[in-house]
DNA sequence: CAAACTGGTTTTCTTTACAAACTTGTTTTC
DNA sequence: GAAAACAAGTTTGTAAAGAAAACCAGTTTG
């Protein structure tokens, strides 16, 4: 096993996809609310809110829950944690694909 | 939905870093028996046939079974196609992750 | 000739991701 | 003013995927 099998540590949490997709979203948006990443990942409800779990879980986005006038309303932020993350993530990822 | 989610469409065959280990390791090497690649990527033996045989019904790799002495020896390498996906999965990646 | 080793494959177990159904509350409509 | 439709999410059920463990056919070793 030589050193390309770093590959096989990468952050799955942020690897798959509609993580991956929500993750940039959010670090390039101070807050978004759930309707915006909604429309913006083309995800259903149900998987946006799942993802979003985890993403919590993981100390990855922070979820303020509130309220737009009477409405429901659920902003969501990236954490520090959840910026390093992403950072290291993308940082991987370049040095595995760029080589060859 | 905007044009972002693309990355929802990612070839998750590839994408699966095990076998994006495998692929990459293909693609420098015209072939490479399972036990080289088994030290390479530091896969269980198990698992690394099963990503291989996924990668096989794909039509990305080919293997070939043969003998070295006597003793079974199993070559695999990536077709045509195998390579394509591959690069088509770089090149997608890539733009997804150097936006931002 | 029995035990250990080679080079794998198959099976089993857990975890995941997605879709569909459900929930809590708010407007509309009749 | 009750019923129906809608808004904003959450929970639940299921099927597929990945990892580990068990298995297997043949070979070498003691």
């Amino acid at each position: 096993m030589k050193e390309p099998a770093q590959i096989l540590e990468v952050d799955r949490l942020i690897h798959e996809p509609a993580r991956l997709l929500i993750v940039t979203i959010l670090s390039t948006a101070e807050k978004a609310d759930f309707l915006f990443l909604l429309r913006e990942t083309g995800l259903t409800r149900g998987n946006l809110s799942t993802h979003l779990s985890k993403l919590e879980a993981a100390g990855y986005v922070e979820i303020e829950k509130t309220y737009r006038g009477k409405l429901p309303l659920t902003l969501c932020s990236l954490t520090s944690t959840g910026q390093s993350a992403f950072e290291k993530y993308r940082t991987q990822i370049h040095q595995f694909l760029k080589s060859k």
